[in-house]
DNA sequence: TGCTGTTATGTTAGCGATAACAAAACCAGT
DNA sequence: ACTGGTTTTGTTATCGCTAACATAACAGCA
C-alpha cells in the first residue's frame, strides 16, 4: 500500500519485477527466482513470505527474460498445414501431450499448404529459438530447409517419408496407403477406378496420394487413370461434390473414386445423394483420413485411417530424446519412425 | 553414413550472435540492428555487407534478447476453445489477418473448453509478455480474470457479452441468438420443441443457448421444455446421434430438434436416416454455427450463422487501437462491439 | 568445542539485443 | 573553406532474469 518511492505518475505504475518482490519479501531476487521455478532449497517459511509478496504484486515471471539468462525458451515449434483440419489437430494433440511434464510448451503455426508460408513461419520460429521444431511433411524451399538445417536443434518432419529427410522423420508413404486403397477397391471388384484432389501441388501429401493412385493402376494394368483436379488444397467439402459431376461427366463409366480426404469424399457423396445416384451401387467412393464424418456419415465412408495422434506423439518422444541427448553432449543420431495405417472398409465401397 | 566425429565437434560452434555478424561486416551491432529491422538510416552497401553477413553465418535474429530490450514482445495471445473447431479457426483468422502489416504475430493456446486449462494458459502467456490478449467467452476462474484484470495489457473476450466484463468484448448474445431459432420454428408452426446439448456446463456458450431456448419456450408459452444432455462437450456426431434417439424415445411427440452446434445436428440427422425417420416430416432438426456441413449435407441443415470471422477481425482491430493507445499514454475507455447473427434457413426444418 | 557436511541464501557477471544519446561523415550553398 | 543540416554510424547503459560460484547458517557427531 504505502510505497515511499515517489508517487508514480497516477495509477500506472509499471508492472513489478523480481526486484519488486525481493524487496518486499526482504530476500535477493536469487531466492525468489529458486522459489518461483523449482522451489528447491528454499526455507518454507521463506517461500511463503515470497509467495505472498508475488500475490500481493500480482507479480508474473517474465519468461524472455529468464530464458535469455539460461538459454532456455521452454517451448517447441510445431507447423501444420491447418488449423481445422482435425487430422493435423490430432497430431498437434499428440505432440502436445507427449510433452506434459517436460516444462515445455507447444507453440502452433500454421503454414496454409503453402511452403513459402512456411518459410517465413520457421524464421519467425526460430527467431524465438524454441528447442527443438516439427514440421509437416518434407519439402520446403530451399531456404526454409537451411534454415532448419542450421537452426541447431532437433527438427522432425512428420506425415511423410522424404527421400533426403532434414533430420528426424515420424511418417508413413502416403502413396503406398493410396495404392493399398486402389489395390482393396480391385480386390473387391471395381475396375475404372478415378481419383479425386486438388489441383495444384502445394498440398504434398495430397500429390503423393495421387501418386500412388496412379502407380497402382499402372501395376494392376488397369485401364488409363482417370484423374479429376479440381480446386486449391485442401479441396472442401462443396468442391469434392463438384468435382465428382465432372467425374461421371467426362468419364460416365466410372466405377468408383478416391478422394484425397474425407472431407472431399463426403461432398461427393452427399451430391450423389441429391442426384439420386447410388453409392456404392452406381458409384463406389472412398476418402483417406479416417475424420469423424466418414464413419458417422449415412452410407458410412471407406477410407485409410491414420495414426494421427501417434504421428504427434511419437515425434514428441523424438524430440525430448534429442533435446536430452544434446544438452548431455551426446551426438544424436537421425531416426526416421514409420507410423501405421490402414483401409478402413465401410458402405460407400 | 559415416559421420567423422571430429567434424560434428568443429560443426557445433555455438549459434551467431549480433556481435558476430558486426564483426564479420566491420560495423558496430547498432548498425547491425537497425539493418535488420527497419533498414533506415543505412548506407546501401553497409546493408548489402551486413546481409551477406548474415547468410554466410547462417544468422537469426534471438527475438527474447530483442523485446527485453524494446519491451516489445510482439505477438499477441488468442485463447480458443479447441483447436478443430471451424468457428474458432474462423476467428483465429480474422485476428490473424487483422493483425498482418502491425508487426504482431498470433499465438493461439486451445483451453478445451475448461476455465482451469484457462487459466493455466493466461498464466503461461503472460509470462511471455503478449501485447494484448483475446479470450474466448466470459467465464473464467477468479485467479484467471485476476491475472486478466491486473496484466497491464488489452484484454478482450469474444463469442459471448459477459455481464460484467474484464475490459473490452467483441461478441453477441448466444441466448438471444438460440431464442431467435426457437422463434423461428414456432413460426413455422412447430410446437414441442426440444434442446439437444452437453451435460455440464463447461460450454458456457452452449448453456447460454440451452438458457436462451428455455425462456424462448416459456415466452411463448410452449409445452415444458424437452432438454437432452448428453455428453461432455464439445459434443460429437456420435452423441448428436445418440442424444436423438433418446430424445424421440422420451418424447415420442416431440416435432423439432434444435442442436447445440451443427456437428451434433448433422450426426442427429444421419441417425435419422439410418432409422428411417424424415427430416424434417419426422423431425426437423437445427444447429448453430453454419460449419460447412450444416449447407452441404441432405437434407441441408436449418441454422444460426454467426460471423465468427468478423468477431476475430474486429477484436484483432480494436486490439491495435487499444495497444497504440497506450502506448500513446492515451487512456483507452473499454469497448463493447455487439456482432450480427442470423438464422438461416435450409431443408431441415 | 571444533569439525564436517548439508541446506539456505547472497553476489557477481553476464545472456543478446535495443533505446537514447553522441559523434562522425557527408553535402550543398555560400 | 566554412556553416548548418542531414545521414550514417558508434557508445553506453540498461532490460529482467538466472548460472555459477561464494558464503552464511545450521545441523550432527566425535
Amino acid at each position: 500500500m504505502k510505497n515511499p518511492k515517489k508517487l508514480s505518475v497516477v495509477a500506472r505504475t509499471a508492472a513489478p519485477t523480481m526486484i519488486d518482490v525481493a524487496t518486499k519479501a526482504g530476500v535477493s531476487t536469487m531466492t525468489v527466482s529458486r522459489a518461483l521455478r523449482d522451489g528447491t532449497s528454499i526455507a518454507p517459511e521463506t517461500r511463503n513470505r515470497i509467495m505472498k509478496a508475488v500475490e500481493d504484486l500480482g507479480y508474473v515471471l517474465d519468461q524472455s527474460a529468464g530464458s535469455l539468462s539460461s538459454k532456455r525458451t521452454g517451448f517447441v515449434a510445431a507447423l501444420i498445414p491447418s488449423i481445422n483440419n482435425s487430422n493435423f489437430a490430432d497430431t498437434a494433440r499428440g505432440l502436445s501431450d507427449s510433452l506434459i511434464g517436460s516444462g515445455l510448451q507447444l507453440l502452433l503455426g500454421y503454414t496454409e499448404y503453402s511452403v513459402d508460408k512456411e518459410e517465413q513461419l520457421i524464421e519467425s520460429m526460430l527467431r524465438r529459438r524454441p528447442e527443438a521444431i516439427v514440421v509437416t511433411g518434407g519439402r520446403h524451399t530451399a531456404r526454409g530447409r537451411k534454415l532448419l538445417a542450421q537452426s541447431g536443434i532437433p527438427v522432425i518432419e512428420t506425415w511423410d517419408l522424404p527421400k533426403s529427410p532434414v533430420r528426424h522423420v515420424v511418417g508413413f508413404s502416403n502413396a503406398e496407403a493410396s495404392a493399398k486403397l486402389v489395390h482393396y477397391l480391385h480386390d473387391k471388384g471395381y475396375r475404372k477406378i478415378a481419383f479425386i484432389g486438388g489441383t495444384t501441388n502445394r498440398d504434398t501429401r495430397g500429390a503423393d496420394r495421387r501418386t500412388g493412385y496412379e502407380h497402382a493402376i499402372a501395376e494392376l494394368g488397369l485401364q488409363d487413370s482417370r484423374v479429376i483436379s479440381f480446386g486449391t488444397p485442401p479441396i472442401s467439402m462443396k468442391q469434392g461434390g463438384e468435382a465428382i459431376v465432372r467425374l461421371i461427366e467426362q468419364w460416365p463409366d466410372v466405377e468408383a473414386a478416391i478422394c484425397v480426404s474425407d472431407l472431399s469424399a463426403f461432398g461427393a457423396l452427399v451430391e450423389c445423394q441429391r442426384r439420386k445416384w447410388a453409392v456404392p451401387k452406381r458409384i463406389a467412393i472412398a476418402g483417406f483420413g479416417d475424420f469423424e464424418i466418414s464413419s458417422c456419415c449415412y452410407p458410412a465412408i471407406t477410407t485409410v485411417g491414420v495414426h494421427c495422434y501417434d504421428i504427434g506423439n511419437r515425434a514428441g518422444e523424438l524430440l525430448l530424446r534429442a533435446i536430452e541427448g544434446e544438452r548431455a553432449g551426446r551426438s544424436v543420431p537421425a531416426e526416421t519412425i514409420i507410423t501405421d495405417y490402414a483401409v478402413i472398409p465401410r458402405e460407400s465401397t
